[in-house]
DNA sequence: CGGCGCAAAGTGGTTCAGCCACTCGACCAC
DNA sequence: GTGGTCGAGTGGCTGAACCACTTTGCGCCG
């Protein structure tokens, strides 16, 4: 019973109501414009306060799922209440290839730019990312941190607001993949040279040789990462 | 006068109290980590019940800005409470250079991937699209349902769900791109006929020449659409 | 009959008082 | 030290109540 003892969060009640009526929108099948059932009777029904449903109800709002009259009631303004636009991100973590084909996708992008748009400030960033994960490395860590300062220092360069939330998205995992390739051995040092060519290419201000140094690397890292992934839909391009 | 004296929508209190603990966490000087003060108290300093300060801090706990622990108090997660995460997204849709870089990264990317998944049902779907696309066209309208259903089929068969996440992230702005672009004259054909090339190089197979097909087609778009943009900050590559 | 007005019902908005459940630190017993 | 207990602090949730706004429908009047 290794995992046996994990977290054991008890989850709010608004949460419950939540999942409850995304169900009954569904099985009800509800579509924008219907109306949702008062309040109170979805209290009792559901055997909890209106003051849980109305939690849930207020996050609802705000995701913009439904719209509430004061004393006209509530109504959908979608087909259903499942966190499609944004929110199901943070949800289903666990995709790995996904992820990496998105952040290949991204981070080969945002190097381009970067070699576009960088200043000389940004080319300072990165340069101390790599001197910090040279240091980790010679003290015989795996030099995560300045692997996650480097490519947050090409992002920030890259000048690119909505590439960059997309990277905020994908962030946790992508932490995943860095710290378990960089504990292979050799890979630090392999990885701090890839990461000085990326750099070299940005500096250069060559978009083309900044992306494929990118590509490269990123393609590196997801290749150790994907040695111990249990393949249950294949199909990750390697170019 | 149609809807000339509409607005006066005051109310909702958990949206002044959100407000309120915004400006809070500024002037305080909050940071990530730091401890909010007690429901109780902000109750009874903002002269407001308990529930409505709840329903305020259920909408920072799902928007992810404050960790909530029963029995242990409220900390905020990050430096300020402002939508920046995910929230600025669908938000402030001002950003149109960032948005039709992203679009040009993902869906030349999901070009690619396409030509290496797509089934024969990707195929037909895609096809189906373009037909659609035609009849509009010939009966004098833009297309523009044709338009989003082949893009919409290249996404489908591209098998990424993360990107096909971003992309439905950005879509609405797309859908502004797309109308704008198809109202110049003699680009619904045009832009068929690009379609066209991008379908025959994924049918075929071929993902470099579809990226570069659906590459040229959204720089395309691009263009009509910069041109009547107001460049307050300039900065769309062009390859 | 048809429109108007108004009261009642329906429904969301908010409050209040209270109790339960969990956390954390202090203190105590071993 | 380790572990238990206890109490203060704080969030979780409830139920009843009242207010505010919308909708409904009935009855009156023209």
């Amino acid at each position: 019973m290794s995992d046996a003892l994990r977290p054991m969060s008890r989850s709010r009640l608004y949460e419950q109501v939540l999942e409850r009526l995304r169900d009954h929108v569904i099985e009800g099948e509800l579509r924008a414009g219907d109306k949702l059932p008062p309040e109170r009777e979805l209290a009792q029904r559901l055997g909890v306060s209106r003051a849980s449903v109305k939690q849930a109800i207020v996050v609802l709002e705000v995701q913009g799922f439904v719209e509430v009259r004061h004393g006209g009631g509530t109504y959908l303004v979608r087909d259903n209440l499942d966190l499609e636009p944004v929110g199901r991100l943070v949800e289903r973590r666990r995709r790995l290839p996904d992820v990496l084909e998105a952040r290949e996708t991204l981070e080969t992008r945002l190097a381009a730019l970067a070699a576009e748009r960088r200043s000389e400030d940004d080319i300072k960033a990165m340069d101390a990312a790599l001197r910090l994960m040279a240091e980790e490395i010679a003290a015989g860590e795996p030099g995560a941190e300045g692997d996650r300062r480097f490519h947050a220092s090409v992002t920030a360069a890259a000048r690119s607001s909505l590439l960059e939330e997309f990277m905020h998205v994908i962030a946790e995992q992508i932490t995943e993949s860095r710290n378990e390739s960089l504990r292979q051995p050799g890979r630090p040092h392999r990885s701090l040279a890839q990461h000085q060519r990326i750099l070299d290419a940005i500096a250069a201000g060559d978009p083309k040789a900044a992306a494929a140094a990118m590509r490269k690397h990123v393609q590196t890292v997801a290749k150790v990462r994907l040695l111990s992934w249990d393949p249950e839909d294949a199909g990750i391009t390697d170019d």
